[in-house]
RNA sequence: GGCCCAUUGGUCAAGCGGUCAAGACACCGCCCUUUCACGGCGGUAACCCGGGUUCGAUUCCCGGAUGGGUCACCA
């Protein structure tokens, strides 16, 4: 049988990082086995519909290359379903569970429940006080079909529950966590179909994975404690449970699981932030999985060849902005001048420094400023922090190094020189940059750092920065001219 | 608190009874470079604590400690 896998997420707005991983490893692992990958849509709470929620998901994830064989698709903007496994929009389903649950209610492994809220909470609260594991106390357990129709006909609000047996250890495998055993005494009559007719995520999931053929379910470890309920679903309908692959969280620099309150942990804010799809991925991939040989960067393709199970870690991982840099600085530098730039002119609209017609005018010209900056991003949002150089009509000594280097003795004459040979000059290319510093080395005897660094700090006002006769070029003729006169005014 | 899970350098992690305990990020130093990055080379830095099992434990078992997850008509 093929392996068939899924990523089913709840509409709630954003891909959160985790998700992201947990998505990514569905896919690496139906792909590493020619299996189908799927996107489903649990959709169960409406409290907690968002508008626009799921195309948003959809973009996110096709962004990272996480792309599904079945589910939810956009197509020519507007939200389809693909796949023979269908509908796969858990609120497009209600009659499947209900079909189902009808099942589990004739076989007797599950029951109504007219129980109010203000009496469940009673009992919790009694059950607290008394130091007991809050559960739901079984009063409606022996409550008979006939009555409970009778009740329902007469309007009655009811849930169904699970009806779980008494002290009975529930066993399974998980693919990562090994044998996992929990007593049902610990475990509470969970609620399958809530009142509104909505089925809860518990039993969805369980019919859900089974219709649609899911071999293995992979998902995030806060999943692991409410698997057992899962499994004694499979059981009570006769199914065979899938393989369970529990996930460990990716956590923040405290430990704590990734949150909000911590810095981004939407991939939307990495993808505003301009980082590249290949970094993040193969950043995120390495969270929590590790390939056999001493192998960093990896291309979708590599990463599908060399993903195993068996090498995912079982402990949380915490989520090092660093090493993700590190990654996606080195696929900064492997992408095209072009694609970069494309990326960058948005953030450069955005900090004013072009506008929609002088990114498209002076598009060349953008490239090739990209080009000199490009080996110093960690990701492409950042260009705007190194651009300044190039735009800035007034220059000033950026901090103490630069202004020294502006006052040393010779800098007056290299000035002066530096300004004839740009006027005279034909073209202002790289060429230009590297011939006219050997000629004033050879004029006036100036050379090494006396001469590259004050020319620097004329030019940009920083001591460091980009090789210079790239610099050279990106500025133009009419920018340093413009430069080298300011200077000569304000400041020698 | 009950239950479940985990624990190798600051971080990601390899290791699967005998190793000088890999590698990467970060950090430090050197080289390259007019400068800063990049790149190259090198360095600092770890098996949570007790008991067992064993000729021998980071590796296996049991406790403890610590951390995390979970206890909803949310997923």
């Amino acid at each position: 049988m093929s392996v068939r896998t899924r990523f089913a997420p709840s509409p709630t707005g954003f891909v959160h990082i985790g998700s992201l991983r947990t998505a990514l490893y569905n896919y690496l692992f139906a792909k590493k086995h020619q299996g189908q990958y799927i996107l489903r849509i649990e959709d169960t709470d409406q409290n907690r519909y968002v508008e626009g929620a799921v195309e948003g998901m959809i973009h996110a994830l096709s962004w990272a290359g996480v792309c599904h064989d079945e589910g939810a698709v956009i197509e020519e903007s507007k939200l389809v379903q693909k796949g023979d496994y269908g509908p796969y929009i858990q609120s497009e389903r209600l009659d499947i569970y209900k079909k189902h649950i009808q099942q589990l209610l004739e076989s007797g492994h599950a029951y109504h429940c007219f129980c109010s809220k203000d009496r469940i909470d009673a009992v919790r609260e009694e059950q607290k006080a008394k130091g007991m594991l809050p559960k739901y106390d079984g009063h409606c357990r022996g409550i008979s079909v006939e009555e409970a129709i009778k009740r329902i006909e007469a309007g009655e609000p009811y849930v169904i529950r699970l009806k779980l047996p008494h002290n009975r250890d529930i066993h399974f495998q998980d693919v990562v966590r090994g044998h996992v055993a929990v007593n049902t005494e610990d475990m509470d009559d969970q609620v399958l179909m809530k009142s509104d007719g909505f089925p809860t995520y518990h039993f969805a999931v369980v019919v859900d994975d089974h219709l649609m053929g899911i071999t293995h379910v992979i998902r995030g470890e806060e999943w692991l404690p409410s698997t057992p309920k899962h499994v004694f679903t499979y059981e009570a309908f006769g199914w065979k449970a899938p393989e369970f692959v529990h996930l460990p969280n990716i956590l923040n620099a405290d430990k704590k699981k990734l949150s909000k309150r911590q810095g981004d942990v939407a991939v939307e804010d990495f993808i505003r932030k301009g980082y590249l799809p290949e970094g993040l991925v193969n950043y995120i991939a390495l969270v929590g999985w590790s390939p056999e040989e001493n192998q960093e960067i990896f291309s979708m393709e590599e990463l599908i060849a060399q993903f195993s199970l068996d090498r995912v870690s079982k402990s949380g991982g915490v989520f090092d902005t660093d090493k993700l840099n590190y990654i996606n600085a080195h696929y900064i530098k492997e992408s095209s001048d072009e694609r970069i730039t494309d990326l960058a002119i948005p953030h450069l609209i955005a900090a004013g420094y072009i506008t929609d017609l002088e990114a498209k005018e002076r598009y060349q010209w953008l490239v090739d400023m990209v080009r000199v900056l490009k080996g110093y991003l960690s990701y492409v949002g950042e260009i705007t922090q190194k651009v300044d150089m190039f735009f800035k009509k007034e220059i000033e000594p950026e901090d103490q190094e630069a202004a020294e280097l502006l006052k040393l003795e010779h800098v007056p004459q290299l000035a002066e020189l530096f300004e004839q040979k740009v006027i005279e000059a034909e073209i202002i290319d790289e060429e230009f940059g590297k011939r006219v510093f050997k000629e004033i080395q050879k004029e006036t005897g100036i050379k090494g750092q006396n001469l590259f660094r004050p020319v620097r700090v004329l030019l940009t006002g920083s001591a460091h920065g980009p090789d210079m006769p790239l610099i050279i070029k990106v500025l133009g003729k009419q920018n340093i001219l413009s430069r080298i006169e300011y200077v000569k005014e304000h400041l020698l």
